[in-house]
Formats: C-alpha cells, structure tokens, sequence
DNA sequence: TAATGGTAGGGGAGGGAATCCCTCCCCTAC
DNA sequence: TAATGGTAGGGGAGGGAATCCCTCCCCTAC
C-alpha cells in the first residue's frame, strides 16, 4: 500500500460509479475558476444546478481555515477523549458536521492487525474520506487513518479497554443511495483535454467572455494536486512512498533484442492475416462518412441487394429518351439537329411485372432512322426497328405510344431532352404530338410561356396521361447534393452508371466501326430502363397513388397541387355532411387580414459542450393536438374578449354573433391566449378538430397495421405511405389557418391560438421540468414544440428513467391529445446557436453503439462541399469519443496538409447549389453558381440549367483580389486544364476552418491557430512531384505553350529520382549510379501504369467497354473520374521518365566502360 | 391563364458607409 | 550658381486599411 492513490486507479465494480479517479476528477477542484462549466462565467444562473463541485470547495475553504484546529482534535481523538473543538463559533455549520461524525469514534491502542481486513477498511476509508464527506475528514489525517487500520473484530474481542467506533462507516449502499443528497454527480464525464501536452496552449484560451484553461498530457503530472491541508504526513509512519513519476526516470534499457528478419518471416507464418495487411497507405481523400452516406460508400457501387418483391402495379409507364448527333460540343438543339434513334421502355399493367428473383423487368425498344451508320446489316446485337427518315420516326412514336396505351409517360428531363424535345421536333413538320398521342380530344391549353410549367412541372401536356418530369420529382422528394442522373442512380439504386458528352456520342454514332455505334445504343437503351427502375425504386406512383387516395384528390394533383388543395379537400369531406359552407375569399379580403401577434418560442441555448446526458423531449404533433385539445376551429370562435379597433375582425370576415349568445355559452366557453374565445366541446366540436381527431386515429391504425403486416412487404409500403400522408394533412392543417397572401380560407387569429397555446404548453414543461428538485434537470434549449434537458453528472440509464417521468408528468399535465414524449438522449453533445445542434443519439437504454445525429450544422447541409462535411463529422466524433483534442488536431493536420499538397480529389470540393435563372438581382454579383452556369449558357444556348438545378462549381486559385464569383469554374474546365488548381487556402481557411471553429471554440479549442502554427511547406501549393515542374519537361512543355505564369517559371529543382537539390533533373549522385536509378525510376513508372490500368479496368467494367478501348465516361458525380484523370495525366508525365532511362542507359554503358577500363588498368 | 402552407434562423459573399490610423503639410511658439 | 537658423507641437487634409452594417441568397428546423 506504498502507493499514494490507493485503488483509486483500480476500476472495481464498487469504485466505478464513484468519482474518484483522480485522472477523471481533471479541472474541477483547483481550477475551480477556470473551469468552463463555473456557473458564474457562463451565466447559467443558478449555481446549485451547475457546480457539482461546490461542496468540494466548500469543503477546501473549511479545512484550510480549520486546518491547526482540526489537527488538534485529531490529536484527542487519538488520545481517545471527546473533544469540543472551540472553533465552532467561527464555523458553526461545518465543523459541527465533521467533528460529530467522528466525535465518538474510540481508538484502542494494540498491535493487533490482520492485513487483509486492513487493506479493505482502508480501502473504505479511501473511498469514503474523498468526495464524498470532503469537510469532515482532512485528507491530510494521515494519523487518523492510520489508526483507524488497528480496529479488528479480534481486537474487539478480545480487549476489556477498548474503543470502537459508535458510528460505524457508511457502506457501499449507503454511500450510492446519499450521492443524490450530497449533489454529488453519478459519473463524472471527461473534459475535452489534449492527450499530447505540446498542443496545449501556452495561455488560457479566452473566448466569447468564457476562460478555458484545457489540460494536456496523459501522464500523472497532469492529474490535480492532492492538496495536503496539514503537514503531518510523517508523523502517520506510513508507507507513502515516492508517487509514480514519469518524470522521474533512473535509466532506459532494452527490453529485449529487435526480432531477426527470419523470425519476423517465421511470425508471419504463424500469422497469415498480418501478413496480409498491407503497409497502411496514406489515403490521398479526406477521410471520414458523411450522415447522409453513413457507410462510407464513397465509391464503391454496392452488391445488388435482394430488392423486395414488387406489388402489382396499377398504372403503365412509358419511358422514353431520344439521341440526336450534334455539332461539336454543342447540346442538340431542336430548331436544327435531326433525332435519328428513340429508346423507350415501358412497364405493362397486365405483364409479368418482376420476375420471382426481384429484378427488374420491362419491355424495352429502339426505333431508329436508317442510315449510313446505322442499319440492319451493321448492327446486330440490338433489336431495332429502322424506318426511313425523321418523320417517319415521329409517327412511329406517336403509333407506338397508341398501341402501348400508357397511363403515365416520363422521361429523366422532359423539358429539354426526351419529350420536350421530340415535341420541339414534331412541331417543326406542324405536327402536335401532344395532341396526337392523347387519349381524348380537348381545350387547347395557352401556348407561349408557361413559366408555372417550367418551374414545377413539364411544359409538355398530354390530355388522357400523366406526364412526369422524373428528375423533378425526385428533386421534390429526396435531399440529394445532386440531381444529375447518375448521382441519383447512384443513390437509389446503389450502381454507378457512365455519362457520355455529347460529342463522344456523336462520334460513336458516326464512327466507322459497329462496335461504337453499338455502345450508343446500349448506352441508352440501359439508362431508358433505368429511369423507370428509379420510378420504381423511388416508389413515386405507388406513394402518388396512396396519397391520392388519402387526400381525396387525383393522381396528379398530388404532384402538382400545394397543400391547400389536400387539406380543403380533406375538409370538404367532413363540412358536407354538417352543412358547413366554406368560405371564399377575395385577394382584397384575404391582404385586409389583421397581422399575426404571435411567435412560437425558440429558446437561445446555453451553447457549449455538454459531456453529461442532454434528454430531448417533444410534443407529439404538438400543433394538431392543441386544435384537438382546446377545440380552435373556424365553427367554435366566439370572437375576441374585447374588440381590436373597434370591430370583432376575425380572419377575413368579421364576426357578428347573435345577441346574448355569450350569455347562454357562458359557462362552456374557454378563451384563447391571445384573448380569442372558442366554445367548449360539449357544445360543438370543432370541424378542424374533428378532421385532425380522424387524422391521427387513423394514422394510428395504419401503424398498427403494418405492424401486421410484416411479412408482406409491398402491403407494408402501401401502408407506409399512406400513414405518410395523413401525417402530411395533420400537419399542414395549421399551414392553411395562417396562410397569409396566398391563403384560401385563412384566419390568422386561430393560427394565433394555436401557436400561442403551444407556446404556453411548452414555457409551462420548462418551468416544471426547472423547478422539479428530484429530478436536477435544467432545460438549456427548446424550439416551437421541443426541449433539451441538461442531466448533469448522471449516468444514460438515469437519463432514460428521468426523461420518462418528466414526460409522464408534463403528459399528465395537459389535456387529452397534448402528448409530450420521450424522444431520445444525447450523450454527450454540441449545442451550438439556435436550430444548430449535434450529438451522439442514444434511442433507447439499450443502445449500445450510439448513432451520430446532426441538426443544421454543416454536415447536413447541400450548400457545402464533401470534404466539409467528412471533416466536420469526423472531427466532432473524434471529440465525441474520446474528448481528445490532440486527436482532433492530428487528423486535421493530415487533412490540410493533404490539401495543401493537392493530394486530394476535387470530387470532394464540389459545391452544388441550386440556381433559378432569372429571378436573381442585378443590384449584386450573382452567386458564383449562377456565374458558372450563365458562362455554359453563351457557350452553348442549349446547355441552360433547368429551374431549380444544381450547378456544380470549384474554386480556382487566382489572383488574391479577384471575387470568388471570378474564379469560380466547372469541376470540367478543372479536369481538362491541367494549368489549373483548387484554392486550397480559400478552401481551408473559408470553407473548412469556421465550422470547426465554431464548435470548437466552445471547447476552446482554437483551429484557426491550429492552422496558422501548422508547419507548411514552404510552397506547399505547388505539386510536390518534381517530374511535373522538372526543368526538362518544362522546357518540353514551353515551346508548345505559352501559357505560363510567374509561377510555373520557377522550376522544381529537386532530383527526379531522390529529391535532392539540383538543376538538372537528376542529380549527381543518381547519375554516378545508373543501375540503382534506373531501376528505381523504372520502379515508378511500372506503379503508375498498374494504377492507370487498374483504374482503367474499373471504369471500363462500369462503362462496359473493352478493357483496351479509352474510357470517354465523364460523369462528374464519378471519383473515379478525377482518380483517372490525375493517373492519367502522372503516366503522361512520366514518359519524361522513359526518356532518362534511354539516357542512363547510354552512359551508363559508358562510365561501365570506363570503369571496365580503370579496373582493367589496375589489374595490369 | 393558373398557381403558390407558415415563420425563424444561421451563415456566406459582397458592397458601401463610417471609422481609425498614418503621413504629410502648414503654421506658430520659443 | 546661390541660397538655406533650429525644434516642438497642434491641427487639418487626404489616403488606405480595417470594421460595421446591410442586402441578397441558400438552406435548414420546426
């Protein structure tokens, strides 16, 4: 028992739950001042909840005051007389406390000892004299303790004079079950530290008013001081040897010898799977998954995963694409490019739909115009009908779309290619298609332009069918970072697909061999098909169905219709029968509304970093239960208590009820927050409420049929969809109450009640949840119908069990429907502004693995970049797991520098926003989006971005004053400019450092110094492979271009093959080598062919190419188009390699002749 | 022509106005 | 070629840099 800290570095079962380990108690009793959760520099308000540390201090304020006397009652104690201590009077509280503790404590003096039960007493008293009675025993009391090891039962028994302890120390229970009383924390939680003492600053960190004092270092010497209050250590005689030391090291030896390489040989034997591991390459991506992508699937094209059976499908589709060769790199343009073939597909409502294995199946066809290049006698491995000209192409389509008979065509984009454009070309022979291939004759809709179609829809109508715009809907329906085809594809159907441009098609078209043309057709043929697996898959004419259905409105409305349309119409079903007549407003009487007065509450959060559970609670669709609960409706209000101006306005009407009313409904009336009165429910239920009643019955049902329906997947989507919609309706209800310019029927004095109302709920639970003692909860955030609730110092199961209560209790306290439930815990978790939260989400006590759960913050947002996200992600989790900031450092170093190096792939430095072309203000520069796709448009007027499409874009390095929108480019002038670089300053110091900053910061941490203090290379934006900037490939490269900057006239003057300095591409060295050189130069070159070939072999199995054929693929969505384009443009560089070896080789077998020579002439 | 639920909130880019700081110049006191 | 006393200090003008504030835009939470 030589060691200080006795078993307080053990981790027993006992010892766990209790705070005692002294690595853990990090930053909570000295620095009392500095640590970020002192109540006082955060303004948390209310110390009690906050300071878990406050006895402690107290504790630390009496002893160091009490110190001489408490000795001197140490000193009677020992002699064994009672003592009253004459400090009382200053002290009267504590010191009455401790001493009455021990005050009838008796010694017995005796040699006595079994060292067993010594060692656990001691233990105890370890245990006990800690945190928990810090007043009472002065850690100093060394004597005291030592004593206390002499009490045995032996000793008991046998001695006639003896003392014993009246009070006999707490056990393990007891001192668990008094942790609460003495508000002392369950689990004390890791503070953020650095685990590698050079990271930590020199100075505290001061940030935003708060003080961060972090610790560093793993060893002892980081662990606080033990704080002896008196300095009778000696006098105990006990063994408390030399603290283990670190710093404090004799000498080093070798543990052993290092193995032989034949032992390591005979190891790897005996382990194959080490040996198998290759060296850990350094990846040149940064790393880390992203939430939308939590497996990490970055380029990886998934197995085929066994797809559920398909249900039979009620509607048929037809899916069309078409390919007309055009000029150069221009876009077909309608007005003057001829479409020679149609790939259509289509799924048949009587046909087999899916065969038993689960894939797909559908009919599929090409119609094509014979010609030249293609023809029957050419191609032969597609099924082709050829007819002679365009024309007759055009009418074979429209007989083909008659004889399908399908109830929905679609295509990937129909405004500008597929329909649109076969519709552009139809016009110029006078031919309507539209017209031609719908199912009835009808009113011609308004030509010109449908700026509505064009931004929602399709311009192109068919009467009889349903149109869809399948790139649209997809928009509408799923949060990709990208609309393009083949993102989407990859998304949904977990495969990668090639883009071709259209000049690669235009040149297999006219190519003379069979083999390109073929490719074309494939080409399409398969991406025809896959718009309708992406339908499929997507689930959008199942779901459509469903909701029509729900909703009570048509198929297409549900598409192209707002949610005013469903929820009237949901209404109209329930008004009917009651002989309610819904109003109808003007514009006038619907602008005349009285002004919204009230808000739903956000609260401003305590941002910081919490390490102790953080429970979210929320209302069950808070605002429907409140119409529910309170009965707001259009058919219950009363009107105002008192009148507002002077009329009882209410929502465009004013109300006029019928005298004496009030008077009758005097005692079944309730009145609103915001001085609206409504009837009670035993006099009219209100048709609002009724519907939503219905709503979330239903709903309910439907859950529980699926429940049931396990097994039978396709009805469990059916289901699934269904409860989606009436979940829609429940929650646009409110929507359409406060609907202000736009609003049918809207009344904004309900939409005030009800927000008020939840309002009320809500501020309500935060007081009782505050002002609860038992449960030491303290609620930091809450948004419209949520709370946060900080439990500090409490272990995930207390969590769970608190947050169920507090539930049940807020539940208990609201009338019926109000349902406040337990959502999840957070453990631990960033708070950072309002709306902007992250955390490790815990759904259930059980959870082992926590899943990470980010709102607002960067990693979930579109308008990023991959990396941002990936690092974003990782790095919070590195802090989540281990609280480690010197990891966190370490990984963003690697990251940067990466960067820096331009070792990284430009996929993850995309950014994609949204542009809609027209509707930007010439009062600032456009986005740098809207510059980028505004270029692509004068270049080819056929190339403009659809409303609402996502235009990718990189940032160039440039000159330092030009604006971002200047040297914004297409991530395709990137891959063919090799001239061009990513600003990997902008990125890193704009881009990737301030969402780090942010919540860092809160930890106070700070990255932007991390970075600054980041040792760089000297010009380290430049590539660091010398081959590029060789002077002789320079030398190469300057007369064929002129295009050179100042930089590129600075050479690389580093050896090619080792790097050392020199200015004539190898160095001196190397060259008096040859043999080494060339064979490590011929080294290289055979791993960067491997890589272009392997890289090769990958894209051409995606593209289904033959492995020798160039891949064309250009799919920006692709990685692994930029893997191949950076290989590809190495080896180019490289044949600069090929050359010096032809020149070692020269001299080199001319210095072996020489040196055949000299030895030669040494021997004679 | 017909169509469009709501509000709150964070954050980036960029421009313009207000502000600060420095330098230069003029003038005066001594 | 000929001519020229100095220094310290206040105050204004003007230019450049840093800062603040606003608008526009995008996207998200509820």
């Amino acid at each position: 028992m030589s060691n200080r800290y006795p078993d307080r570095r053990s981790t027993s079962v006992a010892t766990e739950s209790l705070p005692q380990t002294p690595k853990k108690r990090r930053g909570t009793s000295t620095h009392v001042n500095f640590s970020p959760f002192t109540p006082t520099k955060r303004g948390l308000g209310d110390p009690d909840v906050f300071s878990p540390i406050r006895p402690t201090r107290l504790a630390n304020f009496a002893a160091a005051n009490l110190t001489p006397s408490l000795s001197h009652v140490d000193d009677h104690l020992i002699k064994g007389h009672h003592c009253t201590p004459s400090v009382e009077s200053t002290h009267p509280i504590e010191l009455q406390k401790s001493v009455d503790q021990y005050k009838h404590v008796r010694i017995l003096s005796g040699d006595e000892e079994r060292p067993s039960k010594r060692r656990k007493l001691g233990a105890l008293i370890a245990r006990f004299d800690d945190p928990l009675f810090p007043s009472s025993v002065p850690r100093s009391s060394s004597s005291y303790r030592t004593q206390t090891q002499m009490i045995t039962p032996a000793s008991l028994a046998s001695r006639s004079h003896e003392y014993v302890y009246a009070q006999q120390p707490p056990s393990t229970s007891q001192l668990l079950n008094s942790i609460e009383e003495y508000g002392i924390p369950n689990k004390i939680y890791t503070d953020p530290y650095y685990s590698s003492a050079s990271d930590v600053p020199d100075r505290p960190r001061e940030y935003a008013g708060l003080v961060f004092n972090l610790k560093g270092g793993e060893s002892l010497s980081n662990l606080e001081e033990w704080a002896p209050q008196s300095g009778n250590i000696n006098d105990s005689g006990s063994a408390i040897g030399a603290p283990l030391d670190d710093t404090d090291v004799y000498g080093w030896e070798y543990a052993s010898s290092p193995p032989t390489p034949q032992q390591i040989r005979r190891w790897l034997m005996v382990h194959p799977i080490a040996m198998s591991q290759d060296k850990p390459r350094q990846p040149s991506q940064i790393q880390g998954p992203t939430q939308a992508n939590p497996y990490g699937l970055v380029n990886t094209p998934a197995k085929t995963s066994k797809l559920p059976m398909r249900e039979h499908l009620h509607m048929s589709v037809l899916s069309l694409e078409i390919f007309a060769p055009s000029r150069e790199k221009l876009l077909p343009n309608p007005d003057e490019d001829e479409i020679m073939a149609v790939f259509y597909s289509y799924q048949d409502s009587a046909g087999p739909q899916s065969a038993q294995d689960g894939t797909f199946s559908c009919e599929r066809g090409i119609v094509a115009v014979e010609s030249d290049c293609m023809n029957a006698r050419r191609i032969r491995d597609h099924k082709i009908e050829f007819v002679p000209s365009e024309l007759d192409l055009l009418n074979r389509v429209i007989d083909l779309v008659i004889e399908i008979d399908p109830d929905i065509v679609v295509g990937w984009e129909i405004q500008a290619s597929s329909w649109g454009y076969l519709n552009a070309r139809a016009e110029s022979y006078g031919l309507d298609l539209g017209d031609q291939i719908s199912r009835a004759f009808g009113r011609r809709t308004g030509s010109g332009s449908d700026q509505w179609g064009m931004r929602t829809t399709s311009t192109f109508k068919v009467i009889g069918r349903h149109v869809l715009n399948v790139w649209r809907i997809i928009r509408a329906e799923h949060n990709f970072t990208s609309h393009a085809f083949e993102h989407v594809v990859f998304q949904l159907l977990r495969r990668r697909t090639p883009w071709y441009s259209c000049e690669t098609l235009t040149k297999w078209y006219r190519s003379t061999s069979p083999y390109h043309t073929s490719d074309l057709l494939r080409y399409f043929s398969n991406r025809v098909v896959m718009v309708l697996e992406v339908l499929d898959v997507a689930e959008v004419v199942t779901k459509n169905a469903e909701f029509a259905r729900v909703f009570g409105v048509d198929f297409f409305s549900v598409l192209s219709r707002g949610s005013q349309f469903k929820v009237e119409s949901f209404m109209f079903r329930i008004a009917k029968p009651e002989s309610f007549v819904l109003l109808s407003p003007s514009k006038q009487d619907v602008g005349k509304q009285n002004a919204a007065e009230c808000m739903p509450l956000i609260m401003e959060p305590l941002s910081a970093f919490y390490n102790s559970p953080l429970v979210v609670l929320d209302f069950q669709s808070l605002y429907p239960s409140v119409m529910i609960a309170y009965n707001y409706c259009y058919s219950t209000c009363l009107g105002r208590v008192t009148d507002f101006k002077g009329q009882n306005k209410f929502g465009v009407t004013d109300l006029h009820q019928p005298a004496g009313l009030l008077e009758t409904l005097q005692e079944h009336m309730h009145v609103a927050p915001n001085g609206m009165v409504y009837v009670n429910q035993d006099v009219r239920k209100g048709l609002l409420g009724r519907m939503l009643t219905e709503l979330l019955d239903t709903r309910v049902m439907v859950k529980q049929a699926m429940k049931g329906a396990k097994d039978d997947k396709a009805l469990r989507r059916i289901l699934d969809a269904r409860q989606l919609g009436l979940k829609f309706i429940a929650n646009v209800t409110y929507g359409y109450t406060s609907a202000t310019f736009s609003g049918r029927m809207p009344a904004v004095e309900i939409a005030d009640s009800i927000v008020q109302s939840g309002r009320e709920t809500l501020e309500k639970a935060i007081r009782v949840i505050n002002s609860t003692k038992k449960w030491g909860a303290k609620v930091v955030y809450g948004d419209t119908d949520s709370l946060f609730i900080y439990l500090r110092g409490k272990t995930k199961e207390q969590a769970f069990r608190i947050g169920q209560d507090m539930a049940e209790t807020v539940t208990s306290m609201n009338p019926a429907p109000v349902k406040l439930k337990f959502e999840k815990v957070y453990l631990p978790c960033v708070l950072m502004a309002k709306k902007r939260y992250v955390g490790f989400k815990f759904e259930s006590p059980d959870d082992s693995e926590p899943t990470f759960d980010a709102k607002g913050i960067e990693t979930v947002r579109r308008d990023g970049i991959p990396a941002q996200q990936k690092m974003t992600e990782t790095c919070l989790k590195i802090l989540f797991r281990t609280q480690d900031l010197s990891k966190v450092k370490k990984y963003c170093y690697e990251s940067w520098t990466r960067i820096l190096e331009n070792r990284v792939s430009p996929h993850d430095f995309i950014f994609a926003k949204e542009v809609k072309m027209g509707t930007y203000s010439d009062k600032v520069p456009p986005p740098p989006g809207v510059t980028v796709a505004a270029r692509r448009t004068t270049n080819d007027p056929m190339d403009e971005p659809q409303y609402g499409e996502r235009v990718p874009y990189v940032i160039m390095r440039g000159d330092p004053d030009t604006r971002l929108v200047d040297r914004a480019v297409s991530p395709g002038e990137l891959i063919d400019n090799s001239q061009k670089q990513l600003d990997a300053v902008y990125y890193i110091s704009r881009v990737l450092i301030p969402p780090l900053e942010r919540i860092f910061n809160l930890v106070g941490a700070d990255v932007r110094s991390w970075y600054d203090d980041m040792p760089k290379a000297l010009r380290a934006d430049q590539p660091l492979d010398p081959i590029s900037l060789s002077p002789r490939r320079v030398k190469k490269y300057t007369a064929a271009t002129n295009a050179f900057k100042i930089e590129e006239h600075f050479l690389s003057s580093h050896c090619i093959n080792c790097r050392a300095l020199t200015l004539e591409g190898l160095c001196d060295d190397c060259r008096a080598d040859p043999i080494t050189t060339i064979s490590g130069l011929l080294s290289r070159l055979r791993v960067a062919e491997d890589r272009l070939r392997d890289v090769q072999l990958i894209c051409s199995s995606c593209c289904g190419t033959a492995p020798g054929e160039p891949v064309r693929c250009e799919s920006l969505d692709c990685p692994w188009l930029f893997e191949r384009k950076k290989v590809e443009g190495k080896a180019e560089r490289l044949t600069i390699i090929g050359d010096l070896v032809e020149e070692l080789e020269d001299t080199g077998t001319n210095t072996d002749k020489d040196n055949s020579c000299v030895s030669n002439s040494d021997d004679i």
